[in-house]
DNA sequence: TTCCAGGTTTCCT
DNA sequence: AGGAAACATGGA
């Protein structure tokens, strides 16, 4: 057993694992926040349970998760559907931390709820969605072209373009009848022109440069989660980001937000956050930037978190 | 048809 | 360093 496993979670019965989950966690919350998408490709949610395939290592496997209470208090209850993962602990352990760090577990909100509820922008949102976590993106290569791929189009439309892409190039296992599909590796798409990507239905042949280029830059080991956290702090590790191109400002600290978890990254130009920003305070345009740093100098070190609960508002 | 959408690059001073 | 222009496409 590792030390992962021995401080996070524990099997139930042999055919689920109960991950514990911080006080100021409410699973439907997080649920309702997954149903805001609007053509998901990555999880499937039905009946109150989220349902996806992860990938742990070589080994694909889907697993359905839940909320779970006991006398310990609520928890997430993880299956593996139509396999039994009892007898491979590294498996259950890959699984429990992939769900650990989608849901963002191992930051106490206690003191971002404290400050938000002082907050004009963010009192009202905590209050909605007390519980709601930032519902992350571990792999940093899905993460980068989330980002690459929502630039400059409305959500719906980027949602189409996730599932092509996924569709076009991800593996997919099926699963009681059902069929789900893993995010495109790096490796994958570093073998491709975006020229074929192109062909395939995904957007600008610029954007497909960008998509294939940064698959290059991880599958050949330049850029990982790892020469990002060691820069130290989110300008540094914005300005490893921007050098890449395809990835301004925006995408960057929405990567640094989504994948990385830096509590700071704070991507202030985004025209979904001044919407947000709008509608609480009932403005008839979106707020400049002074606006926009004076309406956040109280976040610091929580702008990720804001910024996450000011989207929410929107849907 | 027009306007906008969870921007970035490139090319200018 | 800071600003305008080009880019390019589905949805409302």
């Amino acid at each position: 057993m590792t030390d992962f496993s021995r401080a996070c979670f524990w099997q139930n019965d042999g055919t689920d694992i109960l991950l514990p989950v911080p006080e100021e966690f409410d699973f439907k919350q997080n649920y309702d926040h997954l149903s805001t998408a609007t053509d998901e490709a990555l999880y499937t949610l039905r009946g109150g349970s989220i349902y996806k395939a992860i990938a742990v290592g070589a080994r694909d496997t889907v697993v359905e998760i839940g909320p779970h209470r006991g006398e310990g208090g609520e928890s997430l209850r993880i299956r593996f559907v139509e396999e039994s993962a009892a007898a491979d602990p590294e498996l259950q352990e890959g699984v429990a931390r992939y769900v650990h760090d989608w849901f963002d577990l191992g930051t106490d909100l206690a003191p971002f709820y404290e400050m938000a509820r002082q907050d004009l922008l963010l009192k009202q949102a905590v209050d909605s969605f007390y519980g709601l976590r930032n519902m992350g993106i571990p792999d940093l290569y899905e993460a980068i072209c989330w980002g690459i791929l929502g630039q400059q189009i409305n959500l719906a439309f980027a949602y189409t373009l996730k599932r092509r892409f996924v569709e076009a190039y991800g593996r997919s296992i099926e699963r009681g009848g059902e069929r789900y599909w893993l995010f495109p590796t790096a490796e994958r798409i570093a073998e491709l022109t975006p020229e074929d990507l192109s062909a395939a239905g995904m957007t600008t042949v610029k954007k497909c440069e960008y998509l294939v280029d940064t698959a290059k830059l991880i599958a050949n080991g330049e850029l990982t989660k790892e020469m990002l956290l060691a820069t130290g702090d989110v300008r540094q590790a914005e300005k490893m980001l921007v050098k890449i191109r395809g990835i301004g400002p925006w995408t960057a600290h929405y990567v640094l937000m989504r994948c990385l978890r830096l509590p700071d990254a704070f991507p202030i130009d985004d025209v979904g956050l001044h919407h947000s920003i709008r509608h609480v305070l009932g403005l008839d345009a979106k707020p400049d930037k002074p606006r926009l740093l004076e309406l956040s100098a109280g976040w610091t070190k929580w702008e990720a978190y804001a910024t996450f609960y000011l989207w929410r508002i929107l849907y």
